[in-house]
RNA sequence: GGCGCUAUCGUCUAACGGUUAGGACGGAGCCCUCUCAAGGCUUAAAUACGGGUUCGAUUCCCGUUAGCGCUACCA
């Protein structure tokens, strides 16, 4: 049985790269049949902030995948602690009485502190009376030294790993203040929740080295390992909101208007391909073909700019997406960033106004920029040498706009018939149909670019279309 | 410093020893066209470097270089 989790600790918003990580784990379920578990890890009291955690709830949320089973770190310090004492108790660990001040120092002093002898080789008899005694302590791994051992894994991405015991350091497992490390907490709970894959960063691979270690000492089966290319900025540096900004925080993409499973598809082709040329991928599609064997190694570059905060990629791949919504499911989304921008239409305009504006939107908050003229009873103020075409002057536009004026009060408002009116009244006017529509179009959506002109007037109505033009002939006269 | 991981167009990637090194985004150009999009076509653009192994290396091995990660009583 598959069971998987992404494990966040709330010490600051939902990173993309953690978003990925969550992805690859629930794709990885859901392909499998398998459960998805969330686990928020809190033991780092001191770093955990609400707000952290309600943004991470908020950016998986907004994904719209889902999780099965969840559970948080902080309630189940008793199950760290058992299992901690348990390997103390088999001395495959140590209680080590060093100050954490006189810590900091050997850090300082030598890269490559591997244990404090007195204290792993003390006898067990010391070790508790001094612990009776109240003395502070934390528990260290007693990494085995007195033979050369290769310490293995398989990672499912990156293949055959190895490491000396040599080349670990006796890690705790136990802070002085009776917490649970990281290391710790964590492959308690794996062990515990029954974890049988662990995908996770591979910030993370060398660790694995000392969990490994754990899974040992505590006489449970090690899971099966997924590590994950990191997510680096363009510089090659880790992603950070403090040097590259708001755009590693999952809630900018909702905010700018990505539509949830674009953004999914998008963190999937970062680090893993399906290995045929597929890019636009449904989360159906994602499920089908996600297995580990697609995920590369290297990390991969989040490919975002100062002046352009999104990756061109993310945003091909929105307006794709965005294209193949229905009316209504775009209606919907789109209605919350026309609120934004204070409109309120009816959601039967809506509706009309969606299929025009569907394909020259590539993010959600273009939709009131792209549609204003439709939603706005007053246009905003243009300058009324765009109502000039092409090869022509103001003399000429306004001849045009007077024609079109006569035309619409008559027309049929629909495509067909306000084509069929427009091109004959181009022909009478000895104007090409370009010229005609031009300046019809800046007179009715305040701008050059719009979307096609008979769809346009035909949402408009003929007294919305009429006004307007009217104010145009005023306009240049 | 020690240990580990990685290296194909600007970016994301494909090619599990034999390809004119493929696709996508972005760029350039053309077509379509009532503007803008969308769509179609064309085009420029890559195997980090040096050694091996092999009839043959993007691919396997070694080294160099570069980048990243870990080296906390953070996760």
């Amino acid at each position: 049985m598959v069971r998987v989790r992404f494990a966040p600790s709330p010490t600051g918003f939902l990173h993309i790269g953690s978003a990925r990580t969550f992805i690859f784990n629930w794709l990885y379920a859901r392909h499998q049949g398998g459960t998805m578990i969330l686990r928020i890890d809190d033991t780092d009291v001191g770093r955990n902030t609400e707000q952290s955690e309600t943004s991470i709830f908020e950016g998986l949320k907004w994904l719209e995948l889902g999780w099965d089973e969840e559970y948080r770190q902080s309630e189940r310090l008793d199950l760290h602690r058992r299992v901690a004492e348990g390997i103390l108790a088999k001395g495959l660990a140590y209680r080590d009485f060093t100050a954490a001040a006189a810590e900091e120092e050997r850090t300082r002093e030598s890269g490559a502190w591997l244990f404090n002898a007195d204290m792993r080789e003390m006898s067990r008899d010391e070790s508790d009376r001094r612990a009776a005694a109240g003395e502070p302590f934390v528990i260290r791994y007693r990494v085995p030294r007195d033979s050369v051992r290769e310490i293995r894994f398989r990672d499912a991405v990156y293949g055959e790993q190895s490491k000396a015991t040599a080349d670990i350091e006796d890690f705790a497992l136990m802070r002085s203040n009776g917490l649970p490390t990281y290391h710790m907490a964590s492959c308690a709970d794996d062990i515990d929740l029954r974890i049988s894959h662990v995908v996770r960063g591979q910030d993370h691979l060398t660790n694995t080295f000392k969990h490994v270690l754990i899974f040992e000492a505590a006489g449970a089966a090690a899971p099966e390992f997924a590590h994950l290319p990191l997510l680096v900025a363009p510089d090659g540096a880790k992603l950070s909101k403090r040097k590259h900004g708001p755009v590693v925080s999952v809630t900018t993409y909702r905010d700018a208007g990505f539509l949830p499973h674009a953004f999914v598809n998008f963190l999937c082709l970062l680090g893993w391909s399906p290995k045929d040329d597929r890019e636009k991928m449904t989360r159906e599609e994602l499920v089908e073909v996600f297995s580990f064997e697609g995920i590369n190694r290297a990390n991969a570059v989040v490919n975002f700019r100062e002046d352009d905060p999104f990756d061109p990629k993310a945003v091909w791949l929105n307006a794709q997406h965005l294209m193949t919504l229905s009316a209504e499911e775009l209606a919907d989304r789109l209605t919350p960033f026309l609120a934004a921008a204070g409109f309120a239409p009816a959601r039967s305009k809506v509706l009309q106004v969606v299929p025009l504006i569907q394909e020259r939107m590539k993010l959600l908050r273009d939709g009131p920029a792209v549609a204003d003229f439709f939603f706005a009873t007053e246009l905003a103020p243009y300058d009324s040498a765009e109502l000039i075409p092409q090869k022509g002057d103001a003399a000429l536009a306004l001849k045009v706009l007077r024609r079109a004026r006569e035309v619409l009060a008559g027309a049929e408002f629909t495509h067909e018939g306000l084509e069929t009116a427009l091109r004959a009244a181009a022909q009478e006017t000895g104007v090409k149909a370009g010229q005609m529509f031009q300046p019809i179009r800046v007179a009715v959506c305040g701008r050059k670019v719009a979307p096609p002109l008979f769809e346009t007037l035909q949402v408009l109505g003929r007294d919305v279309s009429l006004k307007r033009i009217d104010q145009a002939i005023e306009k240049l006269q």
